[in-house]
RNA sequence: GGAGAGAUGGCAGAGUGGUCGAUUGCGGCGGUCUUGAAAACCGUUGACCUUCACGGGUCCGGGGGUUCGAAUCCCUCUCUCUCCGCCA
C-alpha cells in the first residue's frame, strides 16, 4: 500500500510513476486527496468536540465532589449536546477513512527508476545471460524422461488429488529432498536464518503481504477455520514482522524457509501447464530480507548475486531480466526474473524472482525501525525464490541428459543425492 | 471438546468509576563522580492522528455497550495459562 502522506505530498509523481505499470492513477488520486482533506478537517472538529468533552467531565468530577449538583447538571446537558454531535462527525471520518482505504489498496506500488515502460514479457529487459544453449538432438521434454525413466507421475497425482499434484518417485523424490537441503544450505552459508514457517495462515498475514483482497481466487481456502494456504514461504515469514518497530542493530534481518506452497493457479490452461511447468503444490526455499530504504537496493543486487550462484552450482544455462512496468506483479518496486532455459521442450522457464517491494508491504504490515533521528519510519522488504523446484527439477532432467538416456547430477548436489545418475 | 484463570508501556508488575497515558522496579539513553570502568546519585525514556508551531486528540489484547466521566463495570471475539478428555 502506499502511503497516504506519501501520496498527499507527491500526487503527480505517484500518477506519473504509476504510468509505467499501465495504471491510470489520476482519478483514484484525486479521490483520495478530496477524502483526505475533508477527513482531515473532520478530525480537527472532533478532536475540539473530544476536547470540550474531557474538559466538562473533570470539571463535574470536582463540581460533585463540592456538591454542587446543580451546576453540575448545567454541564451534564451540554455534554449530552456535544455527544449527539460527536457522532455524526465521527460517522462522516469514518466513511471518509474508509474510502480513503478502499481506494488506496487499489493503487500499485510505485516502480523504481530503472523499470522499462511495457506491455507484456516482450518488453521485459535481458540483463544479463550465460550458459551454453546448444542442442543436442536427442534431449526430450521432460513429461517424456519421467514416463521412460517413471520418475514421477502425473496421473497418479490426478487420481489421489487433481491435475497440478503430481508423485516424485524414488531417485526423483531423493532429488528433490536433495535440492531443500542443497538451497537451504547455501542460504545458511550467505547468513540467512532458517524458519519453518507454518503452511496455513490468517486472514491479516494475506493481507499485509498483498495476497488480499487482490490474489484471493489464487490461494487455496480452508473456510472452516477461515484460514489460507501459503502460497509461498513469502507470506509467513514477512508477517513474522508485522507490527513490529525493529532496532537499528536488528538490521538487515535475512530469513530463510524451506515450504511446500499451494497455488490454485486460476485461470492458467494450455501448453504452459505441460509437465511441472506450473502446479497445485511444489516445493521452494524463500529468502526474505528486511532491511533500510537506504540500503534496499544493495540488498536486492546481493540476492541477485546469490541466486545467480546456485544456478551456476546446478550447471544450468540461464538468464536475468529485469520485468517491465506491464509484467510486475502490484506489489513490486523492481523484480528481476531468473530463467533457465530448459532444453527438451526449447522454453525458458521462470524459475526465481527477486523483488524490492521497498515500503509497499511495511506499510501494510506496519513494519518500522528507528532511524538515527529516533524517528520511527517504515522499512523496506525484499524477498526471492531460492529457489523453487519443480522447474528446477524439470531443467536439470531437460539440460543434463547424457547420450546414453541418462540425467547426470551436478557435482555440488551429488553430496546430497548420494548418486551421479539417474 | 469440557471447566477455570488471565491479557496493562522493551520486560516485570501496581492500579477495580474522576487531574491515570497510567505508581514502581529492571532495561535503554544522557549526565555527575572517576585516569577509565563499575557502583552510587540526578535526569530522561511508548505508539499513532492532527498542527508551521503552541497545542489538541486517540490507544491499557480486538470490537461493541453502560456513564457527565472507563485500564477499572457489562457483552462479545481472539489469544495465553491451569486442570480434565482425546491424540501424532
Amino acid at each position: 500500500m502506499i502511503s497516504l502522506a506519501f501520496l498527499r505530498e507527491n500526487p503527480d509523481f505517484v500518477i506519473e510513476r504509476l504510468r509505467i505499470k499501465n495504471f491510470q492513477a489520476s482519478e483514484y488520486v484525486s479521490q483520495i486527496i478530496n477524502y483526505d482533506k475533508s477527513r482531515r478537517s473532520l478530525q480537527k472538529q472532533l478532536d475540539d468536540n473530544f476536547a470540550e468533552q474531557n474538559k466538562i467531565a473533570k470539571e463535574i468530577g470536582i463540581l460533585f465532589k463540592e456538591g454542587k449538583k446543580e451546576e453540575a447538571q448545567l454541564l451534564k446537558d451540554r455534554t449530552a449536546v456535544l455527544k449527539v454531535e460527536a457522532k455524526t462527525i465521527e460517522e462522516n471520518f469514518s466513511s471518509n477513512e474508509n474510502a480513503i482505504n478502499e481506494i488506496l489498496v487499489l493503487l500499485p506500488n510505485i516502480p523504481h527508476s530503472s523499470v522499462p515502460k511495457g506491455y507484456s514479457a516482450e518488453d521485459n529487459e535481458v540483463v544479463y545471460s550465460e550458459g551454453d544453449l546448444t542442442l543436442p538432438s536427442y534431449f526430450l521434454p521432460h513429461w517424456e524422461v519421467c514416463e521412460k525413466k517413471k520418475l514421477i507421475n502425473f496421473e497418479i497425482g490426478s487420481k489421489l488429488t487433481g491435475a497440478g499434484f503430481p508423485i516424485y518417485i524414488g531417485k526423483v523424490a531423493k532429488l528433490q529432498r536433495a535440492l531443500i537441503n542443497f538451497f537451504l544450505d547455501n542460504a545458511l552459508e550467505a547468513n540467512y536464518i532458517e524458519i519453518q514457517p507454518p503452511y496455513m495462515v490468517n486472514e491479516d498475514s494475506a493481507f499485509a503481504t498483498g495476497q488480499l483482497p487482490d490474489k484471493e481466487g489464487q490461494m487455496y481456502h480452508v473456510s472452516k477455520d477461515n484460514l489460507y494456504l501459503i502460497p509461498t514461504a513469502e507470506v509467513p515469514l514477512t508477517n513474522i514482522y508485522r507490527n513490529m518497530i525493529l532496532k537499528n542493530e536488528d538490521l538487515p534481518v535475512k530469513h530463510c524457509a524451506y515450504s511446500a506452497c499451494f497455488r490454485r493457479e486460476a485461470g492458467s490452461y494450455g501448453k504452459d501447464v505441460r509437465g511441472l511447468n506450473r502446479l497445485h503444490q511444489f516445493d521452494k526455499v524463500e529468502i526474505v530480507q528486511i532491511t533500510t530504504p537506504e540500503n534496499s537496493y544493495l540488498i536486492l543486487d546481493e540476492m541477485k548475486a546469490y541466486v545467480l550462484t546456485l544456478l551456476q552450482k546446478l550447471e544450468l544455462p540461464f538468464r536475468i531480466i529485469r520485468l517491465c512496468g506491464g509484467d510486475m506483479s502490484f506489489t513490486s518496486a523492481l523484480t528481476y526474473d531468473f530463467e533457465v532455459f530448459a532444453k527438451g521442450q526449447q522454453k525458458w522457464l521462470e524459475v526465481s524472482s527477486v523483488s524490492n517491494f521497498e515500503n509497499f508491504q511495511a506499510n501494510r504490515l506496519k513494519l518500522r525501525y528507528k532511524n538515527e533521528n529516533g524517528k520511527t519510519q517504515l522499512l523496506h522488504t525484499l524477498n526471492g525464490s531460492a529457489l523453487a523446484l519443480p522447474r528446477i527439477v524439470a531443467a536439470l532432467l531437460e539440460n543434463h541428459q547424457t547420450e546414453q538416456g541418462n540425467i547426470y547430477i551436478p557435482k555440488a548436489l551429488q553430496v546430497y543425492t548420494g548418486f551421479e545418475l539417474i
